[in-house]
RNA sequence: GUGGGUAUCGUCAAGUGGCUAAGACACAGGGUUGUGGCUCCUGUAUACGUGGGUUCGACUCCCACUACCCACCCCA
């Protein structure tokens, strides 16, 4: 029995690559625009780092971590997100003591043990940002701003933002005493899961997807009403920054973020285009989670974008990605002497910046332009005995079928024009 | 973890309880013995997911399993 690839990964060859090579340039692109540098984190990570960053009662330490134990008795967790290495690396190498505040983005693999649907995977890869070393929305606003402009720049603008704010350790406790005083009287219509949730985390009641939670939690307190005044007054900020940066949003009182560092400003940006997995980027604030993973305070801000999801949301959007370079040049040969002749001729284009090919099947020479045209050849020049005897080469314009003659030694100024 | 759907050549895709399981694309060869795309001809494949069962006989009916897809949960 042939092995396949594991459940939920997925190959990518040269006939889609393109597109991954497309929105990665990019993304790197919009970065360097922001003043985001690149920051790369080992793709394994020490178990207790996602456990005290992501948090334990979360689903994703709980049941879909990746986790192993190595041959030194380590527990290794393959990363099931960006943002904890991220930190965990600029505590590691002192970059506090840089210029603040300090600004990264990467591009990595995640792994995370789910059930694969439209839209997830177990392997997945996500584009993600950073900014280190500030409390002030500016920096909110910021990476907002590139999310909202890079994926305006891929084509998909017509997504939507949603922003909410999740609090902060100090009012959020006044609203899980509010919810949980609020949702009391119904408890027992509450489905199963939200009755779980009352105890554990009552703010993921408010988006639930049953009908009769939705009908319960209809006018339920929401965070944003039993915000501090600190966290009032920076998610006032926030909406004043992305009016300033002209960047439409929708208040969403019912976004819940799944991790346990979120703090203050939390966002999506939503699609229904490809399914149910409708959120192609999200992210939010996290002022506690060096606290978590270091000892140090240093607040910060970021998100996450799934490149699946966003080229799938490309596709849905019919958006035209640049087609690989095609062939430039072909090398047709006949007979041996002219195979030699060929291979000469085929480095000296290559090396002279051109992507030139032959045929290494050593095919006939019809075959042989049957090839070049499979590669969308430009040109295809036939060597042969004798053009090797007479030094004067047949260059053929495959889409015209016009043959040039030209001197060997100026095909390369021919091919230049 | 819980549901639903699907499973026939490399790909797409017909099909009926019963002789050699269509067709298309792709691939290979030829019409054109040093010239592709179009067209014409020819050719190739141990294709019915796996394992049981019912039946004289199953690709077609039943059961189980597996894989993939989709949805819940959650998230990118």
């Amino acid at each position: 029995m042939a092995i396949k690839a594991q459940k939920g990964t997925k190959d990518i060859f040269p006939d889609q690559i393109h597109k991954w090579h497309y929105v990665e340039k990019s993304f790197a692109d919009i970065c360097d625009r922001y003043g985001f540098k690149e920051a790369r984190t080992p793709v394994f990570e020490a178990t207790e780092l996602f456990q005290r960053g992501v948090g334990d009662t979360t689903d994703i330490v709980q049941k879909e971590m990746y986790t192993f134990e190595d041959y030194g008795g380590r527990s290794i967790t393959l990363k099931p997100e960006g943002t904890s290495p991220t930190a965990r690396a600029f505590l590691e190498h002192n970059h506090y003591a840089d210029a603040q505040p300090s600004k990264y983005y990467y591009n990595i693999p995640c792994f995370r043990y789910e059930k694969p649907q439209s839209g997830r995977l177990r392997e997945f890869h996500q584009f993600g940002i950073e900014t280190f070393g500030t409390d002030d929305m500016i920096a909110d606003a910021e990476i907002i701003a590139l999310g909202y402009d890079f994926l305006n720049e891929m084509g998909v603008g017509q997504i939507e933002l949603r922003i909410n704010s999740v609090g902060c350790p100090k009012c959020r406790p006044n609203h899980r005493d509010a919810l949980r005083n609020f949702l009391e009287p119904r408890y027992d219509e509450l489905c199963d899961t939200c009755k779980a949730r009352y105890e554990t985390n009552p703010m993921r009641i408010l988006d639930c997807k049953s009908e009769i939670c939705q009908d319960i939690v209809k006018d339920a307190p929401m965070m944003i009403d039993y915000l501090c005044d600190e966290c009032t007054d920076a998610f006032v900020q926030l909406e004043k920054n992305l009016e300033a940066f002209k960047i439409e949003y929708k208040v969403d009182p019912t976004i819940v973020r799944g991790l346990d560092y979120y703090t203050k400003t939390a966002f999506e940006f939503v699609t229904t285009m490809i399914g149910a997995q409708g959120t192609v980027c999200g992210g939010g604030r996290y002022d506690y989670l060096m606290d978590e993973i270091g000892d140090r305070h240093v607040p910060g801000v970021g998100f996450g974008l799934g490149k699946e999801r966003l080229i799938m949301l490309m596709e849905a959007n019919e958006v035209e990605f640049p087609e690989p370079k095609p062939t430039e040049v072909f090398i047709a040969f006949v007979g041996e002497e002219a195979k030699f002749y060929s291979l000469n001729l085929l480095r000296k284009l290559r090396c002279a910046g051109f992507l030139a090919e032959t045929d290494a099947l050593a095919r006939n020479i019809k075959g042989q332009f049957k090839y070049a045209n499979r590669l969308n050849a430009k040109y295809t020049v036939v060597i042969g005995d004798s053009e090797i005897e007479s030094g004067i080469l047949t260059v053929k314009d495959m889409a015209s079928s016009e043959q040039i003659r030209v001197k060997s030694e100026e095909l390369i100024d021919l091919l230049k024009k």
